[in-house]
DNA sequence: ATTCGTGCAAAGGGTTTGCATTGTT
DNA sequence: AACAATGCAAACCCTTTGCACGAAT
């Protein structure tokens, strides 16, 4: 059967993502848990990463070109509202997903995550100019 | 002020989206233009849906590790279920999003596109063994 | 003793970017 | 004429992977 062993790596990444609040990508998290782990290795953080995700104690919030960002499943069932522009995320308390139209779904659809995502423009970013095209 | 040129280009991306209802990403709509417009290339056909994407003309589903999907956003506003193992994506009917609790926003923030991603095991993948680490 | 997990470093793949050129406005 | 958009190809960056070694069971 599955045997996951509970190694040393796998406690102290386990244990940056609890107590962090934001939500790192996996280089934050390298450099946090080789303060207590020196030798970790990255591609280890992401292996663990993954572990972590397969068995429902972290999320992800994935943007293209940015690094995956990581976030401990705490009881509470927060979403997230993502800037476009500077990357920010912030959580959101939403009690109401649950009552959602799974019922769209397709059949047999066996949900893992649910995922409720605002995107758009946080006050610090509204005023700055885009990040425009290869002109600058 | 921002000038958008209607080029040749930009139609052709436009109308490859406007006549596709799977979640095609960035390559394979490169394909698809190419039979209508040989010569571009795929940094063009990424520039061009960058910008529709910041025209909300459409939206991105975006996985870890996997190229962005592309959707053109039609008056239906639907979401996605998204399989974890094999990417399948599919589109659900929800009416009821725009009822959820956006007082929760940070303040000041301005919501561009909100996202309902179920995640999860589509049917097919259900019994497929897990395309575990590195042992195999 | 077994075999999964790790570290290392290279490879992989998607996306972005600089620059000269083309083509819209 | 002005300058945004394109094509090309290299660069970037995040992520994955092969292998030999180390460590948990």
């Amino acid at each position: 059967m599955t045997m996951v062993r509970n190694t040393r790596q796998r406690q102290a990444v386990l244990e940056v993502l609890r107590t962090t609040r934001t939500h790192p990508d996996a280089a934050w998290i390298h450099q946090a848990v080789r303060q207590a782990l020196p030798s970790i290795s990255l591609g280890t953080v992401y292996r663990t990463l993954d572990a972590l995700v397969r068995d429902g104690v972290a999320v992800t919030i994935e943007r293209a070109g940015q690094a995956t960002r990581y976030d401990f499943r705490r009881d509470d069932h927060h979403h997230h509202a993502v800037c476009r522009r500077c990357g920010a995320i912030f959580d959101i308390e939403v009690r109401d997903v649950p009552q959602l139209p799974r019922s769209a779904l397709p059949g047999g659809f066996q949900v893992a995550d649910v995922r409720l995502e605002f995107h758009g423009f946080c006050l610090a970013c509204q005023d700055k100019p885009e990040p425009s095209g290869p002109g600058g």
